[in-house]
RNA sequence: GGACCCGUGGUGUAGCGGCCAAACAUGCGGCCCUGUCAAGGCCGAGAUCGCGAGUUCGAAUCUCGUCGGGUCCGCCA
């Protein structure tokens, strides 16, 4: 046994015992007599004292940052005045009587005990040693946190945690899929799986009521600071719910989570706010809100319907909308400062931007001239928009309005910093659209996934407004982020079946790509629906961590490499000969 | 596929046409020191400024290319 006690237990109440501990020199400082040392493990830091007129003990006088050392000693009390009180071992220390050195270690590419900002690509190259940082560490701690209390609270209310394979079957739709190669059957592939989704569904067909997984989930799409290729979903599905059900599930998982372990956040309200995805997209121009601040989307078409000015004139006309956010107290921003936010705007697809600063000596701003004062006072009206506040116009379709102003609107909330980091501004999006339509291939795609029910109501509408039919789809929105998707699923064949025509697909392609699922649904389905949060966007959040990479133990670069094991890499000749394949690469761009 | 940003000792930064064969902090090596806790003091080693080409009398500094990294758009049912 190589240790008594860890480095973080030890306090007053241990004084006069003897204990064995082991650990890494976190920091050490010789004084030439006495030498102190803090010794390090997950749990804590611990003063180690040697004295050098114990022989055993010497080798403390040449351990270096990072050496992993085991220390025999007695634990006593510090002098009066020499306590740490920022230390959880501060009152006491270990006398050491004997020390071993484990092993040493090489200067290391940065430093463990200081919490600094390092390349990533440096990190990411020696991410064991940046994982002993105590930043990772805490990260690594609230992620198992997390997990743990997902089980636990899930368990309590009778779901069955159950894995499902990762070798399956490539899904036609949605994300683009890792594919792997069978041996067994060469020329075929599995697919890894973008989410359980298919074999969640099956499994309430098996009854089994209420399902959960921690599941890891792959998707072969380009990365970002919130996205990795492949990730870790809370999947979960339910039989015999409504909407309501689901979400009740998973609204009182998350508070009482926040609650146990995250004291010092603060949720928006409770119960959470609902919003229809309608009104998501009107109020903020998107359907995953920040909802910890307002500077909400107002709709100007109507004050401007007899507008002459050009730009607004042919939105409207081209059925477009002209809306704005209100910008507090930046009414005085320079033309510099304008132009930029206008290059901001060019960037999310809007043609321009137009401004009207309020500014206590009148009105000002690029779209001053065109834009008449009674429509001022309307627009001071309806947005309560004051003097030395900035009003920004976009007048396009409704999608680029949208999108741009929403775009805007984070722009601010970081700018400005209108969000209280302590919030957690949980909320549900609900009556997501059922049908997308794909102007490039011409043809509606499901907008969730093919197998959401879409709204009883809405059924006569597959013939006339496809684009109209509303879905029980949901989401659970965060601070700005998707942080969950889910739906209730159709268990009626004759609903599929109206789902499937709309969607282009033929009866051969349907048999062969879901057929499984068809034919698993007409042996009695339950009514049955469910959700999948995502967990590295949640831990990441309540880290308030910026990146979704500093949640995950061993992450991907941007590009998708593993930048410590040097991954993905070419296979050997052998591995392509046992799997028949040959390699058919594109010439190198000269 | 596209836009923007970054790249200076091991690490983090400064320098942004000549004062720089590059400064500071930290780490590293040596010496001193019996109560420190980001210990302190003294001494020392360590970067041809990602790479290549160009502009210039002169380039870490300007331009172009390239490589690496990041943020975002597209993409992510």
């Amino acid at each position: 046994m190589y240790k008594t006690h860890t480095c973080g237990e030890l306090r007053a109440t241990h004084e006069g015992q003897s204990v064995v501990l082991a650990g890494w020199v976190h920091r050490q400082r010789d004084h030439g007599g006495v030498t102190f040392i803090d010794l390090r493990d997950r749990y804590g830091v611990i003063q180690i004292v040697g004295d050098p007129a114990i022989p055993d003990a010497s080798p403390i006088q040449h351990a270096r940052q990072e050496w992993v050392l085991q220390v025999s000693g007695v634990v006593h009390r510090r002098p009066g005045g020499a306590e740490n009180p920022n230390l959880a071992t501060g009152e006491i220390e270990i006398h050491a009587q004997k020390v071993e050195v484990l092993n040493q270690a090489k200067p290391l590419p940065f430093l463990i005990n200081k919490d600094e900002d390092i390349d990533e690509n440096v990190r990411l190259k020696y991410r064991y040693l940046d994982l002993r940082r105590e930043k990772m560490q805490k990260n690594l701690i609230l992620r198992h946190k997390v997990i743990k209390f997902i089980r636990d609270y899930l368990s309590d209310r009778g779901f069955l945690e159950v894995e499902t394979p990762m070798l399956f079957k490539t899904t036609p739709e949605g994300a683009r899929d890792y594919l792997v190669p069978s041996r067994l059957q060469p020329g075929n592939f599995y697919a890894l799986p973008q989410s359980p989704q298919q074999l969640k569904q099956l499994l309430m067909v098996a009854g089994v009521d209420r399902y959960f997984q921690i599941a890891r989930c792959l998707r072969d799409e380009d990365l970002r600071g919130d996205r990795q290729p492949e990730f870790t979903q809370l999947d979960l599905e339910m039989s015999f719910v409504e909407r309501d059900d689901v979400l009740s599930i998973v609204e009182g998982l998350f508070t009482s989570m926040v609650k146990e372990i995250l004291p010092e956040k603060r949720l928006l309200s409770s119960p959470w706010p609902l919003l229809t995805h309608a009104e998501a997209v009107q109020r903020y121009g998107s359907d995953k809100p920040d909802l910890r601040f307002g500077m909400e989307l107002y709709n100007l078409s109507e004050i401007f319907a007899k507008s002459e000015f050009r730009v607004f004139q042919m939105a409207l006309q081209s059925g477009g909308v002209i809306k704005c956010i209100i910008v507090p107290g930046c009414a005085e921003y320079t033309r510099k400062e304008v132009d930029d936010l206008t290059e901001f705007a060019k960037e999310q697809g809007a043609k321009g931007l137009a401004t009207l600063a309020l500014t206590a000596e009148g009105v000002k701003g690029t779209a001053q001239k065109f834009i008449k004062p009674d429509e001022v006072a309307a627009i001071q009206q309806l947005t309560g928009a004051k003097t030395g506040d900035l009003v920004l116009f976009v007048a396009d379709s409704k999608a680029v309005a949208h999108k741009t102003l929403s775009a805007l609107r984070l722009l601010f909330r970081d700018r400005l910093k209108l969000a209280d980091p302590n919030m957690l501004a949980f909320a549900w999006v609900v009556d997501f659209p059922m049908f997308e339509y794909n102007e490039e291939d011409k043809k509606w795609d499901a907008a969730h996934h093919p197998f959401t029910m879409p709204k009883m109501e809405d059924l006569p509408k597959f013939e006339t407004d496809p684009a109209s039919i509303l879905s029980d789809a949901y989401d659970m929105v965060l601070n700005g982020y998707e942080t969950a998707s889910g739906s209730i699923r159709i268990h009626r064949s004759d609903i599929q079946q109206k789902v499937f025509q709309l969607l282009g697909l033929k009866d051969e392609e349907i048999q062969a790509k879901f057929g499984h699922l068809i034919e698993a649904f007409q042996f009695g389905a339950p009514p049955h629906g469910g959700m999948a949060p995502g967990i590295d966007r949640l831990v990441m959040l309540f880290a308030d961590e910026p990146n979704i990479r500093e949640v995950i133990a061993f992450p991907k670069n941007q590009a998708g490499r593993d930048v410590m094991a040097d991954a993905p890499s070419p296979a050997s000749e052998k591995q392509l000969r046992e799997l028949q394949i040959k390699l058919d690469l594109k010439e190198e761009k000269k």
